[in-house]
DNA sequence: GATGAATGAGTTTTCATTCAT
DNA sequence: AATGAATGAAAACTCATTCAT
């Protein structure tokens, strides 16, 4: 009725937990993908699995949860990026920007990248990272910088695509996906005259 | 209970269980990725679980002999447009063939886009894989139909990529993968005359 | 976040805590059962999950707590009963009043039913009610209105048995119950001559 | 397609292990209840956790499987009485076998007795139940031998209270039972010339 | 005194792999 | 050689109870 706590904030050390949760768990789900089990996570943030439990109703929910700042970050990012000044150099940033998280995190892979996601506030946040993506998509388009079909979905499908191609290289070779996003990109801005032999994807087929 | 098969000796019944056995674990690899059990693949195929360990030691046997084939017939197809006569049109069909089989198959990309992979025999088909990759690339980049720097190792890890992109679409758009292959294709051979930020991959770096 | 409260010392606090808690867990054990969690209890009482074990030792004891409580209650609806106009109505009124506690608490069914009953402050209540029925089926039995070897740990028992004969129909009736209280009162009363082929329980065999 | 074993014969060893599964899930459910683990049941079989869900598809199936094959023995019990020559020594006799199976069984008397029951053939067992008890009952119904309103349902549905009813005392002196067994088949047969308080159950509201 | 965060043992269930038949 | 029964090590999740704040 009155909210789990009096003032509307948390205990410290609960407040210090979560920190640690999250923090344990972006790293695991990162590295071993979304596999990972609670007990690692419980054991890399030094709690038990109970204390997980408590947090997070359940993995699925801890996974949403790192996601969502996940795409929100580079929601803010794009956002930053609306209104700079050369708006193809903001596409290319937002794309780098995207990649980079790709690249760093198995889990978001494996999550955006499969044909059908459960989570409801996922999903909208991947709405809205589309909806960025075609504020800046469009200024560029505006400008002839970017073909002309070419949509801020697109734009955030081949973030993972750059990531896709790059990624038996990543052990050896971190920064390689820099070669594959240039070549992307130079897809994008290609002026061909040739038109792409399919249609762009409508915005909610996405997820 | 012990009795033989009308038709054939104890050999020749093996050898008809590995094939069954093959072609389940291909399509049910296909269909659900690399999690699918090993009980599964046993029912699809009409045999026992047993009868899968003795054709394969082990479940990641199973899947590399399965992922062997596949990156075999891949090869063969690339083997044969070696000698066409438009270099760029063999090279888009090389990477045409390519990306519908990681379209079709789940296991696949599963498996080839991880960043270390583990089986001997895989690796050495990817390397075969690269080497014919980069004899067709070679044909059109000495014709000047491709960016100057871009290998065979770069045309094979794009196919990922290009299913990647698409991913999230195929279940309602199966086709969708076209709009981006043309698109990373168009990205292979533009005149930007820039060079690309980042060195081609070494060849055996790829695994 | 340490103020009082304005109203009460921290000890009539406690005393009012109680109190809640004793409410809230009768009907969270009366609807569902010895199974509901102590999460439930306190979240119902509006407190902490601490508080649950300040006031009661263990799940257990709240439990008993809550048991004894009820079983007082019929205890002194059972005496003031000793002394009614007419002892055949008058246990039929106790068997009534006990039926009804059984019917409209799960719990009390699960406590009171099990063979082996180990907290002795319940054991004892059921000692005294066992006595007070004794008490009412005495002087009913003395004018012959019930048979010969019937005792009150008789009658105490078959409350138990009446709820349980109608408990599947419950749901649908929920005064279904009075059917087999009937029916087993006219057992209790029936002048067939024969004696019962097992002889009355002992007191103290009850628990 | 052609069934899981050639000759519809299970594996000896299978068959032996699914008896003593059997036969120590019913022994564990008898003494402990519901409630129960699969990792007891297990042990006492002598098996793996694994074995046991290779038999039975999860705890439900297994704890069905047991219920139901002693309602099956029960009915047979009482089409065997059905053409007896002493209708009411056969409705006592029915009445007589199934309280015994309450008495010895916890799970029996938990998964029958609540109000909700989810296993359809669980229920429909428990209406085939009522429908041989009806048959007994009938028969003594038209000599007078029981009360005019008394169905075969509330025969059954009394199986239940009579166990209940002399539970708390079953640990100490195992037959009381006997004692309220008499009581309410005296209640049944009773001429009171009255009529009881509650219509009898409709068939269908058992379960 | 009150709180609710942390704990960890315990539950059901899955599945690759081994082995008796 | 083939079978499928048995195994047991995980995994996600629950909850009574303890304890720092």
């Amino acid at each position: 009725m009155a909210g789990k706590t009096p003032a509307g904030s948390a205990r410290s050390d609960a407040v210090r937990n979560r920190r640690l949760l999250l923090d344990a768990a972006a790293e695991a789900f990162a590295e071993g993908g979304v596999e990972v089990s609670i007990g690692e996570i419980a054991q890399r943030a030094g709690v038990g699995k109970g204390t997980v439990f408590r947090h997070f109703v359940s993995k699925d929910e801890l996974l949403a949860a790192i996601m969502l700042g996940m795409l929100d970050e580079l929601i803010d990012t794009a956002s930053g990026l609306t209104t700079a000044d050369d708006p193809g150099a903001a596409l290319k940033g937002f794309l780098t920007a995207g990649v980079q998280i790709f690249v760093r995190d198995r889990a978001f892979c494996e999550v955006i990248g499969r044909p059908s996601l459960q989570h409801a506030e996922v999903r909208a946040a991947i709405d809205r990272l589309c909806d960025v993506a075609e504020q800046l998509t469009a200024r560029a388009r505006d400008r002839g910088l970017v073909r002309p079909g070419i949509t801020g979905t697109d734009v955030a499908l081949l973030m993972a695509g750059v990531q896709q191609t790059a990624a038996p290289l990543l052990a050896a070779e971190p920064q390689a996906w820099r070669r594959y996003l240039d070549l992307v990109f130079d897809g994008i801005t290609a002026s061909t005259g040739r038109e792409l032999p399919y249609p762009p994807p409508s915005h909610l087929s996405l997820a």
